[in-house]
DNA sequence: CAGTGGTCTAGACCACCGG
DNA sequence: CGGTGGTCTAGACCACTGT
C-alpha cells in the first residue's frame, strides 16, 4: 500500500494522493464525520502543493468519500455514503458489484434492418441500412434475470462472431480493443410494462407478469452513438440504484 | 446577457464564465462538434488566468455542454448530451422540467409511530418514538400521476401544517426555510410492483396494474438523512430519465 | 514543429467559523 | 483572533495531436 507520493510516478500526484487518502479512509483510519488534516497540514505532509490537494479532496468528494464545511474542516462521509455513484456500467458489470454471478445465453446474433424506433435511437443516417444486433437471456446466479437487445453501428465488413462473445465476458472490453470505442456517456429510461407470452417463456415467468424496461443510449469517447441497448428486467429479481446529487 | 466578467461580482469568476459560455452554446453560437476557443485565447478574451479558464470548462463538461479532447482541443457536445443529469428534484421540480403542471392531494399529515423499515431507512436512533409523515396524490396536468408517502424527523415541537404545504409549492423550499435544511444527495431505488385495490382507487386505474416504486433516502448538507421517499408512480403515466458516466 | 489540453507550484487574498 | 476552506494569479513543464 502507497504511503508517499513518488513525483515521477505514472499517476498523477493528485490521483495518488486520492488514493492513498482513499485507502486510510476506507480502513477505517479516519472516523465518519472526524474532519482529515487541514490542507495547509496536508501540504506538508506529502510534500505537494495545495492545489493538488484540493484536487485529490475534490476527486474523494465527487466519490463521496469526503464532504467539506467552510471555516470548519473537511470530514469523512459515513460508510453509507460510500457506495456506488450513477456508473455506466454493462450487464455483467453491474451483476458483480451486486454480488450475482452474470451469465448468458445467446439467442440471435447478427445483421438486421432496424425499426423505426432503434433508427432514430442510434441516430443512424439515411443511406445506412443495417444494424447489427444481438440478443440475449441474461442471468445471475444462473437463473433467467432479464432479456437484453443491443444494436450496434458497425462498418462495412466488421463482424462480432458469437464465440468473440462468448470468450469476452464483456462485450465493452471487446469494443474497445476491436474498434477501440470507449463508452463514456449514456442515457437511460426506466418504465414499467408486462411480459408477452413469448418474454415470459424465455424469462421463466407468467405472461402478464410486471417487468422493469431499461432503454439506453451510449455515447462513445467521441460523443457519438455507439450502442441502443433495451433490457426486459424480471420484476421479482431487479431493482434499479441511482445515487442522486444536487 | 452578461458578455464580461466583472472581477468583483457576486458569482466567483469561474462561475460568472461558465455562465457566459453556457448561454453563448445553448444559444446556438457554437456548433455541435465545434471547437470553442483555446484555453490561452480564452485567457485572453477574458482577462483571467488559465486556472480559472479551466474551472469553467470544468464545470461546463460535468454539466454535459462541452467535451476535451487532449492535444486538439476543447469541443461543444452535440444538444443531445446537453440535457439533465441525474439530479435530485423534487416531484414538482421533476414535473417542471417535463413540461407538465404538478399538482397535490394532501391525504394525511402529521405524526407516526415508523415501521421497521422506515425506521432503518431513516437510521432513526432507539429513543425516538415518533416521525412525521406526509400522504400525498401527486397530479400531472390534474391527473393522478403517483402516490407519495414521506417521511421526516422533525425535532421536539416542529411541525409542518397542511396550509404551509400548500402554500410553499416545493417542500424542499420549506425545509430550508423553516429548519435550514438543504438536500444534496439521495440514493434512490426503482422496481415495479402491482397495484392493491386501494391504490388504485387512488390512482383511478384497475387493481393490479403495474406500477414503478422509487424509495429515497435524501441527505442534507450535514450528511444525515433528512427524509424518505416512497413514490408509487403510475406505470403508464411515468417514465425514469437518468444519465450515467463512466 | 507549433498548438492543444494536463499537471503542478508558490504565493496571495477573501469569507466563514469557532473560541 | 487564528484556522479553515474558497478563489485567483502567473508562470512552468509535460503529453498528445496534427502538419
Amino acid at each position: 500500500m502507497q504511503k508517499t507520493i513518488d513525483p515521477n510516478g505514472f499517476l498523477p500526484r493528485y490521483h495518488q494522493l486520492a488514493n492513498i487518502l482513499r485507502e486510510r479512509i476506507a480502513g477505517g483510519k479516519f472516523e465518519a464525520h472526524q474532519p482529515i488534516p487541514s490542507e495547509r497540514q496536508l501540504e506538508e505532509i506529502y510534500s505537494v502543493s495545495r492545489t493538488t490537494i484540493r484536487r485529490a479532496i475534490d476527486l474523494l468528494i465527487r466519490q463521496g468519500f469526503l464532504y467539506r464545511e467552510h471555516g470548519r474542516g473537511t470530514f469523512v462521509s459515513p460508510q453509507k455514503l460510500q457506495k456506488r455513484i450513477s456508473e455506466l456500467t454493462s450487464f455483467s458489470e453491474d451483476m458483480k458489484q451486486r454480488g450475482i454471478i452474470p451469465g448468458q445465453k445467446i439467442l440471435e446474433i447478427g445483421y438486421v434492418q432496424p425499426s423505426t424506433k432503434v433508427r432514430s435511437h442510434l441516430e443512424l443516417p439515411e443511406e445506412c441500412k443495417q444494424v447489427f444486433r444481438i440478443e440475449r437471456l441474461r442471468l445471475g446466479d444462473g437463473i433467467p434475470m432479464g432479456l437484453q437487445t443491443s444494436y450496434y453501428i458497425l462498418s462495412e465488413g466488421q463482424t462480432i462472431s458469437r464465440e468473440e462473445l462468448e470468450e469476452y465476458g464483456s462485450i465493452y472490453q471487446m469494443l474497445q480493443e476491436k474498434f477501440h470505442l470507449i463508452p463514456t456517456e449514456a442515457d437511460e429510461t426506466l418504465e414499467v410494462t408486462l411480459a408477452t407470452p413469448l418474454e415470459a417463456s424465455l424469462l421463466q415467468i407468467k405472461p402478464g407478469s410486471p417487468l422493469l424496461l431499461s432503454e439506453r443510449t451510449t455515447y462513445s469517447q467521441y460523443r457519438r452513438v455507439m450502442e441502443f441497448v433495451k433490457i426486459l428486467y424480471r420484476g421479482d429479481r431487479y431493482r434499479y440504484f441511482a445515487k442522486l446529487t444536487r
